[in-house]
DNA sequence: ACGCCTTGCTTGATAAGTCAAGCAATATGG
DNA sequence: CCATATTGCTTGACTTATCAAGCAAGGCGT
């Protein structure tokens, strides 16, 4: 769900509600009515703002809010560096806590693959 | 403006509002206020079923309506410490996995610290 | 002239996005 | 421990998109 994914990004960036309203214009009563799913197609424009806000690709969230996308359902993934980018500061345990963690869900998912 | 653009496009095809609506779902009645002017920002679904029957780019309609369009923002963001450049691309999936683990491993961080 | 489609348009009515104001709970600092 | 600020959320009002129904003007065959 859209709304579930801006929290999560919201919440790895330690940004509060009126934060994210101060430097995007969109008021904080809308911004939590969209991360709960209360609104379900916000305005493209506003996708846009918090597209660049948090440094995530506004078409993903056109995608994510059911818009039909240019590119139509094109392939989804992008350098690890620029995800890594927009989690903000990590400490350096952080980083390496990441790393193993991602490594874990590769390996995991090259089990499941096997055992399909 | 998009609705005279529209319009135009529609006579040079000899269609009539009816004819577009049978083929889009679109009621005649909104597509007469959108041509006229009347209204403004269509959803982009509205736009796409539009590009496809009249063979219009998909993002020149969300431009002309005034929406940002992909093309428009700023690309990738990008430069970060070289350790991420070798895991080479994540999805999207493992980028919603990281992000909520990070987030757990702050949390765990911040309880562990009130608890001294 | 007379019916009868067709065409474009207007008009309520409904739904959804958006915001300002305010409230309850929690954090923060003196 | 108290005051004050912060945070997330709800509610009510406003705006706008969207549709169903209907209306007036014009074509077209008989």
């Amino acid at each position: 769900m859209l709304g579930t994914y801006l929290k999560s990004v919201r919440d790895a960036k330690g940004m509060s509600l009126r934060n994210v309203e101060e430097k995007t214009g969109i008021s904080n009563a809308f911004l939590s009515q969209l991360e709960s799913g209360k609104v379900k197609q916000p305005s493209p424009l506003m996708l846009y703002k918090l597209a660049q806000l948090y440094s995530v690709p506004y078409e993903t969230l056109m995608e994510q809010a059911g818009y039909p996308v240019p590119g139509g359902g094109i392939p989804d993934s992008r350098s690890a560096s620029a995800v890594f980018d927009r989690l903000g500061k990590i400490s350096s345990e952080e980083e390496q806590e990441l790393l193993d963690y991602l490594f874990f869900l590769r390996s995991r998912a090259r089990r499941d693959k096997r055992r399909k």
